[in-house]
DNA sequence: CTTTTTTTTGAGAGCGCTCTCAAAGATTAA
DNA sequence: TTAATCTTTGAGAGCGCTCTCAAAAAAAAG
């Protein structure tokens, strides 16, 4: 049953039909509740492929999340928190929302090509695309308006995107450190492929330098923002004897608290901890992590808001959102 | 650009042309190189909504997760390792994945009446619905294949479905904790509303029935599946001394180990707890969660290639599709 | 009433593909 | 060489909508 069917047994036109599901005001209150019925009775559904063809707009948006299974899977609820946030806005917008999940390669032209396909989505969202991802050079080419989640490097600042303030975070993080009496100050980072690990990285060394404290590389370890890189980031720490330390996520912190309570620490009273991101696991820690909340949901919020902006052309490129943290003081670094 | 303007520039025809990005072999090799390299040349995209009005289908699959947030995003990893699962399949299958989360009301007509637009997804992959859900009661009217992830209660027994054996799940989990000597044995069900719960518990008893164990119902305590439920669920049971726990998932066994150790009790030498699922937070517990583990990444990928099939009409409806559970001993039930 | 204005409806082209069917070209058989 | 077969190509209809433009109907003004 198509319009035509539908407009048959409502005793009216094609046309009038396509008012009727279009919410136009041009349509009598009799006519409008005759075919509304004849829609219901049919159980009516329009072909939405016909209407996009000629819109030239399909109210789809894509998400794309290249992140390897082990940083999807691993980093606790911050990916549902995001999609959560994606989800809602793209809801309530009354869009569709696509996913691409998983990591792209460099040969799998053929996904790239559908991902990019501007008759598909009418926009995309890129969440933490690392700068050596298959995608990221591709950018450029791209015909639909995208936001990403989490700032790009420099070679893409004409890009629109939606952050949070990672050298502030970091700053304050290790501050509070400083605060509570620490000097032997680690950093494990995150991938630093994204620029939230350069950020919370720089964030990190400002503080000890406007504290007058020194800068010992032997205490920064690079990780992966996993459970492992933290664990195993905190073993190789362990002969540098620290005694705070700041990870660049929670999933990290966590690793860590796990690889410090295995050598006889006692965390807060043997080494402090912050965390960053204040996703579930830093509540479920025992003790519970202090860390630096950042607004996840409202981040896949903001950026769905703001690419549904791009794509009415309410708004125009560049964009960049930035989202402030907020430090959450708990049992893991004492003080 | 469109299929005709990729045919002037290669000199041939629109049909042509379609054979080519169609993979026909009725193309000359000359022609279909001409052809690539202009398509390549002009970064051609062809428009899938005019290719799905004509071919009625759209190669995308829908995914439906109406889970309230709090078990969304409280269960950990769960539903990363399913939409894993999910996305990988569908990807390997040349789909795209459409995802509808987040609760749906009642009254949200409009959006219940796009999920089921049969114009916009192939077919459609429901997970975790509850019985109470507005849209169960829409299942029947549904006029493209769909597949249940986690089995629906029997009044749909026409639905396909990819499940777990939950029954023996519970029996197994049961039957361990007897084995190590354990006769007071508590368990905190998961939401009643859908049947993982309901055969956990059924074979919770099944395993005490079996021992000629009683069945105490004081030591029996429905829960939710998320972790405030475990908590709040141990606290009631602490009562009643239990030397066991069978939790309905690690998330819920997580929260009701934090009760116990807050009660002063030690795991696992004053109780034994064994969990459900393994995911990620049964490793990171402390001590770690002996559990049931259940192939999760399976079922999304299980359920996305029955739906193709269906689909396909490969396969006919219903079909039902169970996958084994394991048990995996750690430290939390001793023995 | 008639004329003007406003509201409501219909006709028809066109969006960019696929698919069938027939024609043309190339190859092989007779 | 001609006929038969196989391979490759093109023409054209049609998928189910939207949107513009004009016509018809209803309401308001004169």
């Amino acid at each position: 049953m198509d319009l035509e069917g539908i407009a048959r047994k409502a005793g009216v036109s094609r046309s009038t039909v396509s008012r009727v599901i279009n919410n136009s005001p041009n349509v009598s209150d009799r006519t409008r509740q005759r075919v509304l019925s004849v829609i219901e009775q049919e159980n009516f559904h329009p072909n939405i492929a016909a209407r996009a063809l000629v819109k030239r707009r399909t109210d789809i948006i894509g998400v794309v999340i290249p992140s390897p299974a082990n940083v999807f899977l691993s980093d606790n609820n911050y990916y549902p928190m995001l999609l959560s946030g994606l989800g809602q806005a793209t809801r309530a917008l009354d869009y569709a929302m696509l996913m691409w999940l998983g990591e792209v390669t460099h040969d799998d032209q053929h996904l790239m090509h559908k991902i990019s396909n501007p008759h598909l989505t009418d926009g995309l969202i890129f969440v933490s695309l690392t700068n050596d991802h298959p995608l990221y050079t591709k950018l450029s080419r791209l015909r639909i308006p995208f936001v990403m989640i989490d700032r790009p490097f420099a070679d893409l600042d004409y890009a629109n995107y939606v952050s949070i303030d990672n050298v502030r975070g970091g700053e304050v993080a290790t501050e509070h450190l400083i605060r509570i009496g620490r000097r032997r100050i680690a950093h494990i980072t995150g991938m630093m492929t994204i620029t939230d690990a350069h950020d919370r990285l720089a964030g990190y060394k400002n503080a000890l330098r406007a504290a007058g404290l020194p800068i010992d590389y032997r205490l920064i370890v690079e990780g992966q923002f996993t459970y492992e890189a933290g664990y195993h980031g905190m073993k190789t720490l362990l002969p540098h004897q620290p005694d705070a330390l700041f990870a660049a996520s929670d999933t990290v912190a966590a690793g860590a608290l796990q690889a410090a309570k295995e050598a006889g620490l006692r965390v807060p009273e043997d080494l402090s901890i912050v965390g960053f991101d204040d996703v579930d696991i830093a509540l479920q820690s025992n003790p519970a992590l202090t860390t630096i909340r950042q607004p996840i949901r409202d981040k896949g919020e903001v950026a769905t808001r703001l690419l549904v902006d791009l794509i009415h052309e309410r708004v125009s490129s560049p964009q960049h959102v930035v989202l402030p943290t907020e430090l959450v003081v708990r049992q893991s670094c004492g003080g």
